[in-house]
DNA sequence: TACAACGATGATAGCGCTATCATGATAGCG
DNA sequence: CGCTATCATGATAGCGCTATCATCGTTGTA
């Protein structure tokens, strides 16, 4: 015989079977089985059948990245959060992942740790992936970021916050918040009312209630103090915090925090130091965690819908992804005042 | 001219350059351009920079599913937990990504809300995008997950718990935890102690904690009677499992909640309820959140390393990635008993 | 009966990258 | 000076899948 193989040298990717294996033992072409599984009404019932039974026996498993290579598209989402260590970004992307996985596609999560430039190559990343679109948290980026961005015809969310967005937008209106918020320790009486955040430089969305925060007190004639603490969100840092702004100013009426785990880590910290809530000091928070509401006196604080927001954001991504026209860009999911005991 | 081009109505995946493109505009071959970005040691310097200009001016992204093809492996880690609802996997995730990404691989997360079964399709998906390792919470699987991951030679690292493990394992000894929190409890002198958990057939580590508690129980003589909620773990399930458990139990002594979600939720209710803690009733939990070390009184738990199990978990797989012999397939990470005043 | 319309299937040709082997140039050695 | 070792680069051939166009019956309609 001179018809021998080739040193068939060439490497397989694994021993996994090919959709062209699962195609001969189906007795059909690789086309017909492709289309089997991925556009079932192209098929003829009994092909069908008798190609899924093939991919059964033979323990098929299609190969994802090939197909994208090959359609130019993935089912990946990017999904960008600045932080895991905050319930805040768990429950959006859970509201994203619950929408999304219900629709087929699978999340590619990236935590920026509040580093622009790690967005940049993040975002970077993913692209690579040929993700079908991208949700970020926030509007501020790199100038690099944003070019790359504004350069990619995939659909785009940037949630949390609302704004001057590059495509979709879901979120709320921080400063509106912080004003809220602020108003009302104006309602109740107080005078002198301290702002305290951490690292609002990255934080900026806390920045932003600061702002509001500020307004409703300049409006009201007052001064608008502030404190900036080390550590983002902690049950500890929201204790020294409250340490730290008690020594700064001993005379202060109320403390308006940046987040909820400050403000109940201050709050519980107050009890120790037998501070009576809200008589000797007002104590308020913003996210509306559930640890809030469970605590005497209850916390007040704002809450956002973090679950539907994300939800939303994925609705909206899957709609444009259907090539659906999409009716609005932005949307705003509100937010609640909750007020409790502790103001 | 004859030599008009083909009709060329061949697709592109996008307007993004490709790496031919790159090659072309620094005068070098594309598997120069390649190497130029993968292996820059088998590169010179000097044609290392020229590549790297033209990529940066033509704004080149390089395409990582055509990489993968090619290659057959992704830069993919799976990582399949049963709930982003709870703190606990949350920081296992921390744990895994910051390792993981330190060393440049890309984490794909997957949800199996407690379904064995979702798992098996999770796991099935994420071999189909040629991940390079899968790391699953837990060592309960389906027959026909276990079959794929039997044949699958890729490392499989199980965490959470200990036991027997198909391939690596870092995790701890729930039933012991169990056993030691029951002893403290007999120890602090309860001998009517109630066991409170929820889905303990889903929550199986739970179960086997409430196996080493009955354990310890029995070995003193006394009975271990359990309650069954509906909701996993929360602060209103804790609540409204306090409620239950007084109504059924009412001369109970101590309740051992399966979470700190349970015990802080019951914990805080039991103050409003006007119970005093301990002396009318010890509460314990575990996992060691936060939370239950900045009430008062602190909550009784055990905690578990939660972070450095996945640290350690991702410097293991990444030590077999990268081919060295591993010394051990197990990892006991262990637990500490934190004695609050609530028992 | 001729022709369009449709349904089911297949042949062909890549998607953009990298594994593999080959080549040419330079260096090192006895 | 010839030989091997090493370095830098390139040519070739896929990785496993799907987009695109083509084909071939079958059916309905005028």
């Amino acid at each position: 015989m001179s018809n021998e193989s080739p040193p068939q040298r060439r490497r397989r990717g694994s021993e996994q079977p090919t959709l062209r294996e699962v195609a001969d033992a189906a007795g059909v072409s690789p086309i017909t089985a492709s289309r089997a599984l991925n556009s079932p009404g192209q098929v003829n019932a009994r092909t069908r059948a008798r190609v899924l039974e093939a991919m059964e026996r033979l323990g098929y498993v299609p190969n994802l990245v090939a197909g994208s290579l090959a359609s130019a598209r993935s089912r990946f989402i990017a999904v960008i959060v600045p932080s895991l260590a905050n319930a805040v970004f768990i429950e959006v992307i859970q509201g994203l992942q619950e929408t999304f996985e219900a629709h087929g596609y699978q999340i590619l999560l990236g935590n920026t740790d509040y580093d622009i430039e790690r967005e940049y190559q993040l975002i970077r990343t993913f692209l690579g992936w040929s993700c079908s679109a991208l949700v970020t948290a926030g509007l501020r980026h790199s100038p690099a970021c944003r070019t790359l961005l504004e350069h990619c015809d995939k659909p785009i969310m940037e949630v949390m916050e609302l704004g001057a967005a590059l495509d979709l937008n879901v979120g709320l209106d921080h400063a509106a918040a912080g004003r809220c918020m602020a108003r009302h320790l104006l309602e109740r009486g107080h005078r002198r009312v301290l702002f305290v955040g951490a690292r609002l430089a990255s934080d900026y969305r806390a920045e932003m209630r600061y702002r509001g925060h500020r307004e409703a007190l300049e409006q009201a004639g007052l001064e608008a103090p502030r404190l900036e603490l080390e550590h983002l969100g902690s049950l500890d840092a929201g204790a020294a915090g409250l340490e730290r702004a008690l020594e700064r100013h001993p005379d202060i009426g109320a403390i308006h925090f940046a987040n909820d785990d400050l403000a109940t880590g201050a709050l519980l910290h107050a009890q120790r130091l037998g501070i009576r809530v809200p008589h000797e000091l007002a104590i308020a928070g913003f996210n509306g965690l559930p640890i809030g509401q469970h605590i005497t006196p209850r916390l007040t604080t704002i809450r956002s819908p973090r679950r539907h927001m994300g939800q939303l954001a994925a609705t909206e991504v899957l709609r444009r992804l259907a090539g659906k026209r999409v009716q609005r860009r932005q949307h705003d999911v509100g937010f609640e005042l909750l007020v409790g005991e502790s103001t």
